[in-house]
DNA sequence: AGCGCCATGTAAGTGGTTACATGATTGT
DNA sequence: ACAATCATGTAACCACTTACATGGCGCT
């Protein structure tokens, strides 16, 4: 699934700008789904030029037009389509995974460090999903609570492992006493 | 982080082919960082270009030259230099959360398979994980154990959510009593 | 006879990131 | 004064994916 097909998704909650949908990628969609402008501009033209969306151009004074996108029919068939898929993937690309693993090549002052910053990050992920969820809580679907209470059961876990396993990582080397 | 910088680290284990890496991506790293031969190849000919790796070409008949690679003094310093960083990413690029935000546009039963292949797909990563442990348990450094505890932990989490919550998106529509 | 494992690679394509470019309005 | 918000887009770049190309060996 790209980004345009979930634009498209998007905009079957009502007509929206790119400016819009990139509120919606940092809020409600932060946690399992990236995307900058650089990605939704082009695909929103892309949806356009297929007839997927329309656009309503709506002129204001000192800024750029406002363009307001619609899903059409041949949009919704689009969608309803891509969704057919029986097992969509869920990816996991971790940096951090990848540096802990080389844990012991590093020194333990760094490692406390990176291990910090990502409860740190936890957190920032959990109250984004907390205040979206104050927000927007009344009007959502089923799967919206389904998928933010889905990033907060992850969050919460992964924020649980570190505390309780980052002794792993500290522990002093033990001495290695029947070696070399 | 690219996957050159990971075959790096998988160097300092020791010496090892493309092949061999790519059965590393295969197994304790499946659940966090994907790589296929069509970016393992040309990162160790990369590394090896910049002299961050040797190559001991092995000539064997009836198949290619298996290609042994050794990490070097420049590359450790440059895997060092890699794992600074001090808050690595971890992403997640989810396209069964992206189609879940709208399982209210999709036949109930789909959802439901949907669903099922998630927990499959769990139940296959636990699976791999358990074998990598049986396997390489005792040669492994703390941090490989603490990341294949950590995949263990958010697998569970998932499944466990996912269990505990698909009434979420299953459910018929309740009758609206109080509305319109 | 056929499958899976071993073993390497390339080339074209995709999809997304980053940096750049512009600039008024509103709030602190 | 300064920052944040509103609002759009492009162009160069990058990393990775997918499909292709080759082919013997060992097991069942």
């Amino acid at each position: 699934m790209d980004v345009k097909t979930v634009c498209l998704g998007m905009l079957t909650d009502g007509a929206a700008s790119g400016y819009d949908l990139k509120k919606q990628f940092e809020s409600s969609f932060a946690h399992f789904f990236a995307a900058g402008y650089g990605s939704i501009y082009p695909a929103l033209s892309s949806l356009s030029d297929h007839g997927l969306v329309t656009c309503e151009q709506i002129p204001q004074e000192g800024k750029p037009d406002r363009k307001v996108y619609e899903i059409t029919d041949d949009g919704m068939a689009f969608l309803l389509k891509a969704l057919e898929d029986p097992a969509p993937c869920h990816k996991i690309r971790s940096d951090f995974l990848a540096t802990m693993c080389f844990a012991h090549l590093m020194p333990g002052e760094h490692v406390q460090t990176v291990l910090d910053s990502r409860i740190k990050e936890c957190a920032h992920y959990a109250q984004l999903i907390a205040d979206v969820e104050a927000d927007r809580m009344h009007d959502w679907t089923p799967g919206m609570r389904f998928v933010a209470g889905f990033g907060k059961a992850m969050i919460d876990a992964m924020e649980t492992y570190v505390e309780e396993n980052r002794h792993l990582l500290t522990e002093e080397t033990p001495i290695r006493s029947a070696t070399a």
